[in-house]
DNA sequence: TCTGGGGTCCTAGGACCC
DNA sequence: TCTGGGGTCCTAGGACCC
């Protein structure tokens, strides 16, 4: 009968998004700054990434370089934090364990944002409000929740959520709702399409529910297209509740201070190459092909400017981190160039594909194929065991001197025996 | 002096082929 | 004036998200 391309009747998808995310967790653990104002900064100190509501008051903008909000910190005992990413995620996880239990469905979208499915409840507003509550009892962590026929509808709602009550629901008949919403604060239409669409007229999320389809798809192609049709309450982004598996692996860092010789790029290239293939074992994958990359700062117009990559596919796909390191070294001094003052330096892993299904090769179990196994196994093992600094490869580098800056992190509470809080 | 990191999807355009 | 017409595959770049 077509259910599919029906409309749910009722607001039953939810957003739930944490407050300030990194701010609320740093708060859960030194209750004094509740009420005061607190900002999370970037790796390296670079840049604003979470700010609480009174640092917002004071015209702190998302991505703010510091130095250049520095003075008003100053001047207004804004509480500056490095991140932390470990407890952060830490938190996370506790957040989304205690969600899971209020809804049969979940998709965890973020470190600090959920999708959930309330459609088996006679009220799912109730729902939420019971779920908000004792997500903020357990994990200490406050929540915002918005309810829609779509995930673009939720994603709307808990904008509204935000401002008000904690728990809002947003019905795609609501006009009044929608008209108080920003075209580009709509999910999926950003700066520049929201540039693009005001210049058609379109100024809201009621213009654009409201607007042609042709029109919206000249503007936006059939990504604003769907965006469109979500808004109206048609469900074109269904619920994925278990994680697809990535397609591509980044591994990247600035630097804390301009790096100029290979030798240094080298080492911090076999770092990330470590990391990214780390984060590859761990999903089970393996990559056909991969890419480094290389870059001055672009924010220095007044020095010269160089950036470039090189990519390469391997006949066989792999996950092993000695010939990932050993290949993207080679692509490295390809690309490298004297005389630049260097910012950053990555590496992608591309094409990957779950380990059960590689094609067995002919070379597959030859002593030598095992052997060199067996050690990579024997080196994540230690590293997982002691920390990273337990096992590496000797290209990694012991004491690098352009480790990134992060001056002002608290401790590990949750994570890191010795970062433990102690109860006096 | 000081400006994050990690993803996805879509499209336009070039290379190549018959 | 006119310069064939499609296909496919790949990549770079743009847009978005957090």
């Amino acid at each position: 009968m077509g259910r599919r391309h029906q409309r749910d009747t009722s607001p039953v998808i939810a957003l739930a998004d944490c407050n300030n995310f990194y701010v609320s967790c740093e708060r859960v653990f030194q209750p004094s700054l509740e009420e005061r104002p607190v900002i999370v900064l970037s790796n390296n100190d670079g840049c604003a990434v979470a700010r609480s509501n009174e640092a917002k008051a004071l015209g702190i903008s998302m991505g703010a370089p510091y130095f250049q909000i520095r003075r008003t910190c100053e001047n207004h005992g804004v509480i500056v934090f490095s991140s932390n990413y470990e407890l952060y995620g830490d938190m996370s996880r506790r957040v989304t364990s205690v969600m899971a239990r209020f809804a049969p469905g979940i998709e965890v979208y973020s470190i600090d944002e959920s999708f959930l499915d309330l459609r088996a409840f006679a009220d799912p507003l109730a729902r939420a409000h019971e779920m908000r509550r004792i997500v903020r009892r357990w994990t200490g962590i406050p929540i915002s929740i918005g309810l829609g026929q779509t995930k673009t509808l939720a994603k709307l709602a808990n904008r509204l959520a935000k401002k008000g009550s904690g728990c809002v629901a947003v019905d795609a008949d609501d006009h009044l709702a929608l008209a108080g919403v920003e075209v580009e604060d709509v999910w999926g239409v950003g700066r520049r399409l929201g540039i693009r669409l005001r210049r058609v007229g379109v100024k809201t999320a009621l213009d654009l529910a409201l607007a042609p389809a042709s029109t919206i798809r000249s503007v936006g192609g059939v990504t604003l297209e769907r965006t469109h049709r979500e808004l109206g309450g048609l469900r074109c982004f269904e619920l994925e509740q278990s994680p697809r598996p990535r397609k591509n692996i980044c591994s990247s860092r600035s630097f804390g201070r301009p790096v100029t010789t290979l030798e240094d790029l080298e080492e911090a290239l076999a770092n990330y190459v470590v990391t990214a293939a780390r984060r590859m074992r761990g999903e089970a994958s393996l990559a056909h092909g991969i890419q480094v990359f290389l870059t001055t700062n672009r924010f220095r117009e007044d020095l010269p400017q160089y950036r470039n990559s090189r990519s390469l596919s391997f006949d066989e796909s792999t996950a092993d981190p000695m010939r990932l390191v050993s290949v993207a070294k080679r692509l490295l001094r390809a690309i490298y160039r004297p005389g630049y003052a260097y910012k950053k330096v990555g590496v992608l892993l591309l094409d990957l594909t779950p380990a059960c299904e590689r094609q067995m090769t002919f070379f597959e179990h030859s002593a030598k194929a095992v052997r060199r196994q067996s050690l990579v196994d024997a080196v994540e093992e230690v590293a997982a065991g002691y920390g990273h600094s337990g096992a590496f490869l000797a290209a990694q580098g012991i004491q690098p001197d352009w480790v990134m800056r992060r001056n002002r992190r608290t401790p590990r509470y949750t994570t890191c025996w010795s970062d433990l809080p102690v109860a006096e």
